[in-house]
DNA sequence: GTATGGATGGACT
DNA sequence: GTCCATCCATACT
């Protein structure tokens, strides 16, 4: 699908983050997200909130899920399997909920993510929360940092995305929620609906 | 103090 | 489809 705007884009506001989780991830879909100016659109999201079995937060405030507690619109880095770092953005009314970004269509800086990831392929760059963070060069040094401040920028859609939502990837608790919320048809996801 | 296992990705059969 | 690299907070002894 093309990618392609013209039209200006305004900077995602503190509002945008208060709202609820679920909203939130679904509205992030078609969002831009550059880290110093790469990235791309958001494709693919993940809500978790509180009360969820599934959730980093479900068993209360540490001190590595301490961004999760914090207001919303901040970054939530965390090290997955040991090997990889997950982005998740603080969304919704109440602390301890959060969007895991799972995948971006690469727009910005595609010479600087190729070189990170390592691949020519453009649908490889940003398919899956552990390359995404690889691609945009995300690491633990921005948990907790303002997402409407460097490096971070977060531009609102350009448009309406059809959208797609199923159950949660990689999960051993509540694996029947279905808050994964993806652009329909992109090829861009870390797997299909 | 020690064991465990996870919101993954890539290599391999 | 299966396997497993590699970190570290948490659970357990």
């Amino acid at each position: 699908m093309s990618s392609v705007l013209s039209a200006p884009r305004a900077v995602l506001g503190a509002d945008f983050f208060r709202q609820a989780v679920t909203e939130a991830a679904r509205a992030l879909i078609g969002v831009r997200l550059t880290v110093d100016g790469v990235g791309g659109l958001i494709v693919e999201t993940e809500a978790y909130e509180r009360t969820d079995p599934a959730s980093h937060a479900y068993r209360g405030p540490t001190l590595s899920n301490a961004a999760m507690f914090g207001p919303p619109g901040h970054a939530y880095v965390y090290r997955s399997y040991g090997i990889h770092w997950c982005l998740n953005l603080v969304c919704g009314p109440e602390a301890g909920a959060a969007v895991l970004i799972r995948a971006l269509e690469p727009t910005d800086g595609l010479e600087v993510m190729r070189a990170r990831r390592g691949t020519e392929n453009l649908r490889k760059l940003c398919a899956g929360p552990g390359s995404v963070c690889q691609a945009l060069g995300i690491t633990r040094a921005l948990n907790g940092l303002p997402l409407d401040q460097p490096p971070f920028e977060l531009l609102a859609r350009a448009r309406e995305y059809p959208i797609a939502n199923g159950v949660r990837i990689g999960l051993t608790k509540g694996v029947e929620t279905p808050w994964r919320f993806g652009l329909r048809g992109s090829p861009f996801l870390s797997r299909p609906f």
